[in-house]
DNA sequence: ATGAGTTTTCAATAAATTTTGAAAGTTCGA
DNA sequence: TCGAACTTTCAAAATTTATTGAAAACTCAT
């Protein structure tokens, strides 16, 4: 398979997985992109191997800055703004972990704080039932919270030396 | 708070988790009715209860039973199907792990394999860019999946407490 | 202060996804 | 075999989300 071919590929398949985890399609690209080219590239680059408006192109770039996935290299000398994405997958994992966990681990946590206080007799079975639930995925979370904590602390070699130990 | 807006707003918040993780609003909430409420319901409740028609119930129905989330129980004597989701929490997790490693995770996996094999000298740069990106997301997920493999395998308590002693 | 080069905004448009509901299909007791 | 009860399908409609592109805003060397 021929480089132009491959990257291609990789671009469109990284868009359409971004998919499945509530990420539009053209973040996830213009991410791959980013990820598979050493050099930094304009706007304008983006646009024209995309094929994408310039609207289209700022605001996602903009999303990928905000998740801290991609940075504003300005070049002395040059009018233009570069973009350039972290390379190191290790970081971009925990990055995104980082994000998620913020914005949609914590608050789902504290709403659950708030839904297990209902009202009402604990040996209604529906009460229970709804309590039960509540506790029950409270638990799973808060240990999740306290895993993916360490996991953004973690040392790649320290969490894979780990996970190895822990599991095969 | 009164039961019945606690089911209420969880139903909701639950539906608006789902989108963000690339499941549509309707079956998520589908899926939170279910696990709330202690006994089975047929296709007409779930309609009424959430406002929904009935091809759309059907429909989200039919994939909740695909994810292995939701079964259908047949009352001798009752021409109405019943449904009922797991209510354990962590084999929901489970299975949902289960279902999403092999949507999503194993094919991946199959297409960085091929992308690997990108012709070109690994001097030029951009040769090396693109094998050593597509390398090293294929190394941290062969280890998602062997570790994702545990945990599936795994019992709440054995993963939990070695998560614990883990990252304590 | 000016204006060429560049970035950002946002209302309009397009595309994708979800939802509806009526019709077709299925099941089963009598 | 019939038909009532129930489930499934799917084309059309509604809704949501993404994209465009032109205009406004910004930036900086002169």
């Amino acid at each position: 398979m021929k480089l132009t071919e491959a990257k291609q590929q990789f671009i469109s398949s990284w868009g359409a997985f971004g998919t499945h985890w509530g990420i539009n399609r053209t973040m996830a690209q213009i991410h791959a992109l980013l990820l598979i080219t050493p050099d930094p590239l304009t706007q304008d680059d983006i646009m024209d191997q995309l094929n994408i408006s310039r609207g289209n192109t700022n605001m996602n770039i903009r999303e990928l800055i905000n998740w801290g996935l991609v940075e504003r290299i300005l070049l002395t000398g040059e009018r233009k703004e570069y973009f350039s994405a972290e390379k190191d997958i290790w970081k971009v994992i925990r990055q995104i972990v980082k994000e998620r966990k913020k914005r949609e681990l914590e608050p789902m946590l504290k709403l659950l704080d708030q839904l297990e206080e209902v009202e009402g007799d604990k040996r209604d079975r529906n009460v229970k039932a709804f309590v039960d639930i509540v506790g029950g995925i409270k638990k799973l979370g808060r240990q999740a919270d306290k895993t993916l904590d360490a996991m953004i602390r973690a040392e790649e070699s320290w969490f894979i030396g780990n996970m190895i130990k822990l599991f095969k």
